[in-house]
DNA sequence: TATTATTGCATAGCCAGCTATTCAAGTCTA
DNA sequence: TAGACTTGAATAGCTGGCTATGCAATAATA
């Protein structure tokens, strides 16, 4: 029974993704944003005025989770929530200019890590390696928890 | 200006390792066992007798957290802790007959997840695979944070 | 040897994730 | 339509991760 830390795929696999974070925190840090933040506001770039089911969903959070993570961007100017006209339960999550003005910058500092991350593989490799990925999470995610 | 979350490698590790915890956890909690402890017990496992400062380091977690982690372990009963004759500073780490009892069983349900994980990948492949997150993880260690 | 570094741990305080629970608003159905 | 389900969100409480500090013990050096 051997299963040692260095060539077990979930131990390393959390290896990475607490080193993408660390490096995710820090370039993002000077921009006033987290790692928690940041994947809400790529999908509120990308459309606003979602509701928090929809974003929790997509993002493969939590609904508490998200509901903290709402909670923190609220509180550092990033969002707004308006009545939702269509259903009394939810709100409908705007982004404030703040939020907006930080497209830019917090995109390129995140795409800086992913390059770096892969750096010296060949495109073929990283789409490969990103397909291999998405097969672990596809298998993961179904199989009961 | 793209960077969907779906095609972003640093995404795709996150939400891999979080399913990979979520399934450790599930399959640890009727040990009584946590995501947190189950490394340090592997290396303690193989070598007790260590160090907190040694523990962290050979598992690569910050100081403070492998604090809390063994102030957790040691009141689920995993740990004692003995005064170290060589350093005044630091404890020497030991296994409890509870913890070394829980070996085989948490690592039969540790492995049953990798082995999960990497369903249907052929033996290269799994290899290739861990190959590449090493190279990542390589890179994102020497890179300053 | 006295002072200055260094090192090992502990603690405080935060973020991001999870489960479980509760509550209110909306749906459905007998 | 009244009562029962369902669903969106909030909250409590935990784990595991991080940085930043502080302190005590050891090591190094002027």
């Amino acid at each position: 029974m051997t299963l040692d830390p260095s060539n077990s795929a979930g131990f390393l696999a959390n290896h990475m993704a607490r080193l993408f974070a660390q490096h995710l925190n820090a370039a993002l840090a000077p921009l006033g944003l987290g790692t928690g933040s940041f994947p809400a506001l790529l999908e509120l770039w990308r459309k606003d005025g979602r509701t928090q089911r929809e974003l929790a969903e997509t993002l493969c959070i939590e609904q508490a989770t998200m509901a903290n993570t709402l909670i923190r961007m609220q509180r550092d100017g990033l969002i707004t929530r308006a009545p939702n006209p269509a259903d009394g339960r939810s709100q409908v999550i705007g982004l404030t200019d703040k939020a907006r003005r930080l497209e830019a910058p917090a995109k390129a500092a995140a795409g800086q890590i992913n390059t770096l991350a892969l750096e010296g593989m060949a495109p073929e490799q990283r789409a490969d390696f990103l397909d291999v990925i998405r097969g672990v999470i596809a298998r993961l995610q179904d199989a009961p928890r």
